[in-house]
DNA sequence: TATGCGATTGCCT
DNA sequence: GGCAATCGCATAG
Protein backbone atom coordinates (compact mmCIF):
# COMPACT_ATOMS: atom_id res chain seq x y z
CA UNK A 1 0.00 0.00 0.00
CA UNK A 2 1.16 3.55 -0.63
CA UNK A 3 0.15 6.79 0.37
CA UNK A 4 -1.29 7.48 -3.21
CA UNK A 5 -3.21 4.75 -3.39
CA UNK A 6 -4.71 5.92 0.50
CA UNK A 7 -5.13 8.99 -1.05
CA UNK A 8 -7.59 7.54 -4.07
CA UNK A 9 -9.76 5.77 -1.24
CA UNK A 10 -11.74 9.40 -1.00
CA UNK A 11 -14.60 10.49 -2.85
CA UNK A 12 -14.27 11.21 -6.17
CA UNK A 13 -15.61 14.66 -5.79
CA UNK A 14 -12.29 15.23 -3.65
CA UNK A 15 -10.32 13.29 -5.33
CA UNK A 16 -11.08 14.20 -8.96
CA UNK A 17 -9.57 17.98 -9.00
CA UNK A 18 -6.71 16.68 -6.53
CA UNK A 19 -5.77 14.98 -9.70
CA UNK A 20 -5.05 17.83 -12.24
CA UNK A 21 -1.38 18.15 -12.79
CA UNK A 22 -0.57 14.85 -11.68
CA UNK A 23 0.93 12.70 -14.49
CA UNK A 24 -0.07 9.19 -16.19
CA UNK A 25 2.79 7.40 -17.76
CA UNK A 26 2.69 4.34 -20.11
CA UNK A 27 6.39 3.45 -21.10
CA UNK A 28 8.15 6.30 -23.10
CA UNK A 29 5.03 8.42 -22.86
CA UNK A 30 3.76 10.57 -20.33
CA UNK A 31 0.90 12.87 -19.88
CA UNK A 32 0.04 15.83 -17.82
CA UNK A 33 -3.65 15.35 -16.20
CA UNK A 34 -5.38 18.43 -17.16
CA UNK A 35 -8.68 17.62 -17.59
CA UNK A 36 -10.96 15.01 -15.30
CA UNK A 37 -14.70 14.07 -14.65
CA UNK A 38 -15.79 12.01 -11.41
CA UNK A 39 -17.77 9.28 -11.44
CA UNK A 40 -19.79 7.87 -8.32
CA UNK A 41 -20.95 4.63 -6.74
CA UNK A 42 -24.12 2.42 -7.10
CA UNK A 43 -27.14 4.47 -7.28
CA UNK A 44 -25.09 8.22 -6.88
CA UNK A 45 -24.93 8.71 -10.62
CA UNK A 46 -26.92 7.90 -13.30
CA UNK A 47 -23.89 8.57 -15.59
CA UNK A 48 -21.59 6.39 -13.92
CA UNK A 49 -21.39 2.66 -15.78
CA UNK A 50 -21.28 1.31 -11.74
CA UNK A 51 -24.52 3.09 -11.47
CA UNK A 52 -26.92 -0.02 -12.00
CA UNK A 53 -24.62 -2.61 -9.84
CA UNK A 54 -21.56 -4.51 -10.78
CA UNK A 55 -20.96 -6.45 -14.25
CA UNK A 56 -18.51 -7.90 -15.67
CA UNK A 57 -17.40 -4.53 -17.56
CA UNK A 58 -17.37 -2.38 -14.56
CA UNK A 59 -15.84 -5.03 -12.25
CA UNK A 60 -12.73 -3.06 -12.24
CA UNK A 61 -14.93 -0.24 -10.47
CA UNK A 62 -15.96 -2.18 -7.40
CA UNK A 63 -12.18 -3.45 -6.83
CA UNK A 64 -9.55 -1.15 -4.68
CA UNK A 65 -8.71 2.17 -5.33
CA UNK A 66 -5.78 3.16 -7.94
CA UNK A 67 -6.24 0.47 -10.89
CA UNK A 68 -7.04 1.34 -13.93
CA UNK A 69 -10.57 0.83 -15.25
CA UNK A 70 -10.45 0.95 -19.14
CA UNK A 71 -13.30 0.36 -21.32
CA UNK A 72 -14.43 0.08 -24.72
CA UNK A 73 -17.50 2.36 -26.35
CA UNK A 74 -18.98 3.30 -29.65
CA UNK A 75 -17.93 0.16 -31.39
CA UNK A 76 -14.41 2.08 -31.88
CA UNK A 77 -13.18 4.16 -28.71
CA UNK A 78 -11.32 3.15 -25.44
CA UNK A 79 -11.50 5.26 -22.62
CA UNK A 80 -9.40 5.25 -19.01
CA UNK A 81 -10.72 5.78 -15.62
CA UNK A 82 -8.68 5.56 -12.01
CA UNK A 83 -10.53 3.75 -9.62
CA UNK A 84 -10.87 6.11 -6.78
CA UNK A 85 -13.75 5.25 -4.13
CA UNK A 86 -13.53 4.56 -0.23
CA UNK A 87 -13.39 0.14 0.28
CA UNK A 88 -17.00 -1.25 -0.96
CA UNK A 89 -17.87 1.26 -3.42
CA UNK A 90 -17.55 1.86 -7.16
CA UNK A 91 -16.18 5.47 -8.26
CA UNK A 92 -14.11 6.54 -10.82
CA UNK A 93 -11.94 9.41 -12.56
CA UNK A 94 -12.08 9.58 -16.12
CA UNK A 95 -9.17 11.24 -17.50
CA UNK A 96 -10.52 13.15 -20.19
CA UNK A 97 -7.33 14.79 -21.68
CA UNK A 98 -3.67 16.00 -20.62
CA UNK A 99 -0.50 17.05 -22.29
CA UNK A 100 2.08 14.78 -23.33
CA UNK A 101 4.93 16.03 -21.41
CA UNK A 102 7.70 13.18 -22.64
CA UNK A 103 7.40 10.23 -25.66
CA UNK A 104 6.09 13.42 -28.09
CA UNK A 105 7.43 11.69 -31.02
CA UNK A 106 5.71 8.43 -30.48
CA UNK A 107 2.09 10.24 -29.24
CA UNK A 108 2.02 12.06 -32.76
CA UNK A 109 2.87 8.28 -34.69
CA UNK A 110 0.15 6.82 -32.60
CA UNK A 111 -2.34 9.96 -33.12
CA UNK A 112 -1.87 10.37 -36.77
CA UNK A 113 -5.14 12.42 -37.14
CA UNK A 114 -3.81 15.20 -34.74
CA UNK A 115 -2.88 18.36 -36.33
CA UNK A 116 -1.57 19.54 -33.48
CA UNK A 117 0.34 18.50 -30.29
CA UNK A 118 -2.63 20.39 -28.09
CA UNK A 119 -4.91 17.67 -29.82
CA UNK A 120 -2.96 14.27 -28.88
CA UNK A 121 -4.57 14.06 -25.76
CA UNK A 122 -7.43 16.08 -25.66
CA UNK A 123 -10.45 13.72 -25.21
CA UNK A 124 -10.84 10.46 -23.17
CA UNK A 125 -10.28 8.50 -26.43
CA UNK A 126 -7.11 10.41 -28.14
CA UNK A 127 -5.87 10.40 -24.56
CA UNK A 128 -5.71 6.53 -24.86
CA UNK A 129 -4.50 5.99 -28.13
CA UNK A 130 -1.68 8.61 -27.33
CA UNK A 131 -0.45 6.62 -23.99
CA UNK A 132 -1.06 3.39 -25.93
CA UNK A 133 -3.78 2.17 -23.40
CA UNK A 134 -5.98 -0.71 -24.36
CA UNK A 135 -8.26 -2.91 -22.86
CA UNK A 136 -5.50 -5.51 -21.97
CA UNK A 137 -4.53 -2.58 -18.95
CA UNK A 138 -8.18 -2.88 -17.33
CA UNK A 139 -7.73 -3.42 -13.90
CA UNK A 140 -4.03 -2.50 -13.68
CA UNK A 141 -1.64 -1.16 -11.13
CA UNK A 142 -1.46 2.55 -11.24
CA UNK A 143 1.53 1.87 -8.97
CA UNK A 144 2.73 -1.73 -10.20
CA UNK A 145 2.23 -1.93 -13.80
CA UNK A 146 3.49 -0.44 -16.81
CA UNK A 147 0.75 2.04 -16.31
CA UNK A 148 1.74 4.74 -13.93
CA UNK A 149 0.32 7.41 -12.04
CA UNK A 150 2.79 10.23 -10.54
CA UNK A 151 0.16 11.80 -8.13
CA UNK A 152 1.54 15.57 -7.55
CA UNK A 153 0.66 18.04 -5.32
CA UNK A 154 -2.79 20.05 -5.10
CA UNK A 155 -2.83 22.89 -7.29
CA UNK A 156 -3.97 25.94 -6.24
CA UNK A 157 -7.87 26.21 -6.15
CA UNK A 158 -7.64 29.04 -8.68
CA UNK A 159 -5.97 27.24 -11.24
CA UNK A 160 -9.02 24.67 -11.37
CA UNK A 161 -12.79 25.49 -13.40
CA UNK A 162 -15.13 22.78 -12.68
CA UNK A 163 -18.51 21.95 -14.43
CA UNK A 164 -22.02 21.90 -12.66
CA UNK A 165 -24.10 18.78 -13.61
CA UNK A 166 -27.47 19.96 -12.53
CA UNK A 167 -30.28 18.19 -12.41
CA UNK A 168 -29.32 14.13 -11.58
CA UNK A 169 -31.37 12.41 -9.77
CA UNK A 170 -29.28 10.69 -6.62
CA UNK A 171 -31.07 8.39 -4.14
CA UNK A 172 -32.35 11.49 -2.12
CA UNK A 173 -33.92 12.93 -4.76
CA UNK A 174 -32.22 15.28 -7.23
CA UNK A 175 -28.63 16.96 -6.95
CA UNK A 176 -26.48 19.48 -8.24
CA UNK A 177 -22.94 18.88 -7.93
CA UNK A 178 -19.98 19.49 -9.98
CA UNK A 179 -18.17 16.35 -11.72
CA UNK A 180 -16.33 17.80 -13.79
CA UNK A 181 -12.66 19.50 -13.83
CA UNK A 182 -10.38 20.84 -15.73
CA UNK A 183 -7.11 23.08 -15.04
CA UNK A 184 -8.16 26.70 -16.44
CA UNK A 185 -7.26 28.34 -19.55
CA UNK A 186 -4.81 25.25 -20.48
CA UNK A 187 -4.83 24.46 -24.41
CA UNK A 188 -5.10 21.00 -24.22
CA UNK A 189 -8.54 20.53 -22.48
CA UNK A 190 -11.57 21.85 -24.60
CA UNK A 191 -14.15 22.99 -21.41
CA UNK A 192 -16.08 25.20 -24.06
CA UNK A 193 -17.76 21.71 -25.59
CA UNK A 194 -20.99 20.47 -24.30
CA UNK A 195 -19.44 17.08 -24.06
CA UNK A 196 -23.06 15.82 -23.54
CA UNK A 197 -25.86 15.73 -25.99
CA UNK A 198 -25.65 14.16 -28.99
CA UNK A 199 -28.86 14.64 -31.52
CA UNK A 200 -31.32 16.43 -28.94
CA UNK A 201 -28.94 19.32 -29.23
CA UNK A 202 -31.52 22.18 -27.25
CA UNK A 203 -32.54 24.59 -30.54
CA UNK A 204 -32.89 28.21 -29.07
CA UNK A 205 -35.77 29.69 -30.67
CA UNK A 206 -36.66 33.33 -30.55
C1' DT B 1 -32.89 -13.80 -28.06
C1' DA B 2 -33.58 -9.07 -30.10
C1' DT B 3 -33.02 -4.22 -30.00
C1' DG B 4 -31.21 0.35 -28.60
C1' DC B 5 -27.65 3.27 -27.48
C1' DG B 6 -23.24 4.95 -25.48
C1' DA B 7 -18.34 8.75 -20.21
C1' DT B 8 -16.52 9.86 -28.76
C1' DT B 9 -14.25 11.10 -32.79
C1' DG B 10 -13.51 12.75 -37.29
C1' DC B 11 -15.27 13.89 -41.73
C1' DC B 12 -18.99 16.01 -44.16
C1' DT B 13 -21.67 20.23 -45.59
C1' DG C 1 -22.21 22.92 -36.98
C1' DG C 2 -24.22 18.25 -37.97
C1' DC C 3 -24.06 13.39 -38.38
C1' DA C 4 -22.18 8.63 -39.55
C1' DA C 5 -19.22 4.93 -37.86
C1' DT C 6 -19.33 0.48 -35.21
C1' DC C 7 -19.97 -3.25 -31.48
C1' DG C 8 -20.38 -4.70 -26.74
C1' DC C 9 -23.37 -4.16 -22.93
C1' DA C 10 -27.73 -3.44 -20.78
C1' DT C 11 -32.59 -3.78 -20.98
C1' DA C 12 -36.98 -5.53 -22.65
C1' DG C 13 -39.86 -9.29 -24.32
Amino acid sequence: MTFDREFLRRSPLEVAPALLGSRLTVGDVSLRITEVEAYLGVGEDPGSHSFRGQTARNSTMFGDAGHLYVYFTYGMHTCANIVCSPPGTSGGILVRAGEIVAGLDTARERRTTSKRDTDLAQGPARLTVALGIAMTDDGADLFASRVRLDVAAPLAPALISSGPRTGVAGPGGSVDYPWRYWITGDPTVSPYKPAKSSKTAPKPRA
